[in-house]
DNA sequence: ATCATATGTATGTCCATGCAATCACTGTCT
DNA sequence: AGACAGTGATTGCATGGACATACATATGAT
């Protein structure tokens, strides 16, 4: 049983090695950190790219506050701005401007590069063809 | 292309949420935080249950001054102590107490089950089944 | 032996995240 | 209408990690 453990340590620490790399590859190369990318990614893909916190922050698996946070980062960067929300006025919208998805954009294919380098350089392609169960979140 | 990085993020919110569940486990259960049992883990493993920070740090693919403070934490809670390198007087031994293995050993068969439950509950026991290439840190 | 450089560890500072408490608003029940 | 339980977001505080730096010791060249 023990080896099950030993595996696991080996699935994470890999796991690890490659999303620093992601994230050293887009802080470098466009100042943008891993969650904050992805961040832009999910809004990019709501409607009107905008997403209310809650929302933001079950998709990016993160609880409110650091959103509300990461959101203040991403506006203080000009890649996002807060609009307030008509019919519910405690809600808030997080809405992609053109500057964050043009920063994306620009992102975007390295980003993918990148994945696919570090995926092959630690030999575990195969790791993407895995189907979960998708269990929701806890 | 893009779904490559669908599946890779899918992929690190399940790693993620299950080393979560993990990390929970140990915490309540033991008072032990999910590096801190590695670091024990790793320590119990090695000969005289010693080691210096960095080759410490190496294991845990940490950095050398997180690992001193996890140290300090640690010593701190009594499972480790200090212990002075004989022939180079720049090293520091870090070695696990009795407690520190006890502690080890009540925690281990928790893990364990918490971590085969998860795996089961995620739907993803074939992710341990991936070999990888064993690419070395960078 | 001396000095320059490398190595091992510790410390200062910063950043991202989590949890708990709080603030602001909503909707409901009476 | 008024009270109040619930909900969305923010804020205070604590933690753990990274990077740069400091400090002590070791090693190697002259």
């Amino acid at each position: 049983m023990a080896e099950k453990s030993e595996l696991w340590l080996k699935l994470i620490q890999v796991v690890a090695n490659i999303e620093a790399e992601l994230g050293r590859t887009l802080q470098e190369q466009h100042g943008v950190g891993l969650s904050d990318y992805r961040a832009l990614q999910i809004l990019s893909r709501s409607p009107d790219s905008e997403l209310r916190m809650q929302e933001l922050a079950s998709y990016l698996r993160l609880n409110q506050s650091s959103v509300s946070r990461m959101v203040e980062r991403l506006e203080r960067h000009g890649l996002t701005i807060r609009d307030l929300c008509p019919d519910d006025k405690r809600g808030v919208y997080t809405v992609l401007t053109d500057k964050g998805r043009s920063r994306l954009e620009s992102a975007q294919p390295d980003y993918e590069a990148a994945l696919t380098a570090a995926l092959k350089e630690h030999g575990c392609e195969e790791l993407l063809s895995t189907k979960f169960g998708t269990a929701e979140t806890k």
